[in-house]
RNA sequence: GGCGCUAUCGUCUAAGGGUUAGGACAAGGCCCUCUCAAGGCUUAAAUACGGGUUCGAAUCCCGUUAGCGCUACCA
């Protein structure tokens, strides 16, 4: 059986989109799964919508969520490509070039070879004339598209122009796609496409027979939206009488409306996800279950890339479009989260504290973090939870300290005496704490709660918070007492 | 307009002719509890509509409706 080969071709013109994760994801599963290879190309033919460093952060991406081609551009294949590439997410293969803008000599003889077999024609027809067509068919109320106006008469080579396929007339075509079933189609509908620009580069149609065939591709996994366009490049790969590869349309990924995931949905580009706190290894679980599901009445929800891998298959894909739960992606992210092993989790949110400006003590985010962890959907969660620990200052909420009967006089009984019970502990841990607590609440004739309402906000200053002992326990013995007594100055 | 795709709880989905139509997120309730969470238990919630085929249809066929995609020298 010859080789699986799978091909993410993203377009180098901006950043990389959570659909296009969605996508990358399904080529790597479904090529590993067979034991075979996943390959990167770069689509960058579109020379006015190129971006530059959108190659460098779209590898940079794929990476960081973890998704890894086994063959792709080089380093000096996209420093070619991208001007501002620092280097480091280079891959290499046998197939290269995996950037299609240096691969434009195969692009252009295949074009004349298209020519030659009669399938292809050049077309010097100018923006304006093609303008006018459309105008006059959107008057009659025709169909819209190019009229075939330069199809008999053989353009010269050395004029301006572009290269068109000759779209045959009654024909039909039937495409065995791998998730959508037999699609037919009775007569192609599309009107003479270029296939070669007129600045030599190639359209997308052309491009991807092309190095689909070279590449040796075995399976194309792309949108939804490519299906329309399927019969063209059948046709393209009976022309030249090569073998097609196995299609697989993906359903699309939806925002709440309906319409296709868009920036007015909310996020949508996968540097956003990362800047919000998300794990990548959330992202691809929560991705894989979008148009796939492993199905069998299986209630499991939670996959590692490996389960992915071993269970993914083109016949559980779902011929529907999914709508994007950003509710659901936080739960996952949560129970991602609350797996993490602590040391793990304290490393992830470092650069989140670092943002918000909190001067880390290691050994306080040592102590805090474990406590932290259930209470967590993104990252930045933790920043209120612990900032209490990282500035030397802090705000009381004195308003929710003072309710439910609770008042000043009460309070800073508490907080001296609170004070005077930590400051005396020689084994400062959380066992003692509690047990001082809830100690002086008895004494108090005050009910546990009220007493640690009291302390927490003293301590924290902050309602919501970790659980009180081992928030305290991570402040550490000194600056409790300090903050303790600070509070009881506070309430007179 | 034309061509194509799609249709199960609000959302992701399971059920491939016979199930009380299952699970998860979100929502409600209860338990646990030092706040907030997490966790456990639990409630509500769906086969778009109309025809067939069949002893029997969410499932197969046809139609309707609705949504989406494509209809560029963009991908």
């Amino acid at each position: 059986m010859p080789e699986i080969r799978t091909r993410f071709a993203p377009s180098p013109t901006g950043l990389l989109h959570i659909g296009g994760v969605r996508t990358a994801l399904f080529e790597i599963l479904f090529a590993h799964h067979h034991g075979g290879k996943a390959i990167l190309r770069i689509d960058d033919t579109d020379r006015t919508r190129l971006v530059p460093g959108a190659i460098q952060s779209l590898i940079e991406d794929l990476s960081w969520v973890g998704l890894h081609f086994d063959e792709g551009p080089s380093d000096e294949e996209i420093a070619r490509a991208d001007e501002g590439y620092q280097g480091g997410f280079g891959i290499g293969g046998a197939a290269a070039p995996y950037v299609q803008s240096q691969r434009l000599g195969r692009y252009k003889e295949t074009a004349e070879e298209l020519i030659r077999l009669g399938v292809a024609y050049r077309c010097d027809c100018t923006s304006e004339r093609l303008e006018k067509e459309r105008e006059e068919q959107t008057a009659r109320k025709e169909m819209v598209g190019y009229s075939g106006y330069c199809r008999e008469r053989n353009v010269a080579a050395d004029v301006p122009h572009v290269v068109r396929f000759k779209i045959p007339a009654d024909r039909a075509v039937v495409l065995a796609d791998a998730v959508k079933g037999e699609v037919r189609w009775d007569q192609i509908i599309l009107r003479d496409p270029v296939l070669l620009k007129s600045d030599n580069f190639p359209t997308y149609h052309l491009a991807t027979v092309v190095d689909d065939h070279d590449m040796r591709i075995s399976h194309v996994l792309r949108a939804d939206e490519w299906l329309s366009t399927a019969p063209l490049h059948l046709l393209l790969f009976e022309a030249l009488g090569w073998e097609a590869p196995v299609f697989a349309h993906l359903p699309p990924v939806l925002g709440t409306d309906g319409k296709k995931l868009s920036k007015r949905h909310g996020a949508t580009f996968l540097s956003s996800f990362r800047e919000a706190g998300y794990l990548p290894e959330a992202i691809l679980n929560f991705m894989a279950l979008i148009g796939w599901s492993p199905g069998e009445g299986e209630q499991q929800e939670i996959f590692s890339m490996e389960e992915l891998t071993r269970r993914f298959t083109l016949d559980r894909v779902n011929n529907a479009g999914g709508v994007f739960s950003y509710e659901k992606l936080k739960w996952m992210n949560g129970m991602y989260i609350r797996a993490l092993a602590a040391e793990d989790l304290e490393g992830r949110l470092r650069p989140f504290l670092a943002g918000a400006g909190l001067a880390v003590d290691g050994e306080k985010l040592r102590r805090i973090v474990p406590h932290i962890q259930q209470r967590l959907e993104l990252l930045p969660d933790a920043i209120p939870l612990v900032q209490f620990l990282f500035q030397a200052k802090i705000e009381r909420d004195m308003a929710s300290m003072l309710k439910k009967g609770m008042d000043a006089a009460k309070a800073k009984e508490i907080c001296l005496r609170a004070a005077e019970a930590m400051g005396a502990m020689e084994t400062f841990d959380t066992p003692s704490i509690e047990a001082a607590l809830r100690g002086m609440g008895e004494q108090l004739g005050l009910q546990a709660g009220a007493v640690f309402t009291v302390v927490r906000i003293a301590v924290t200053g902050q309602k919501v918070t970790p659980p009180l002992f081992e928030s305290v326990y991570a402040l550490g013995q000194k600056e409790a007492v300090e903050r303790l007594r600070e509070t009881a100055e506070l309430l007179g």
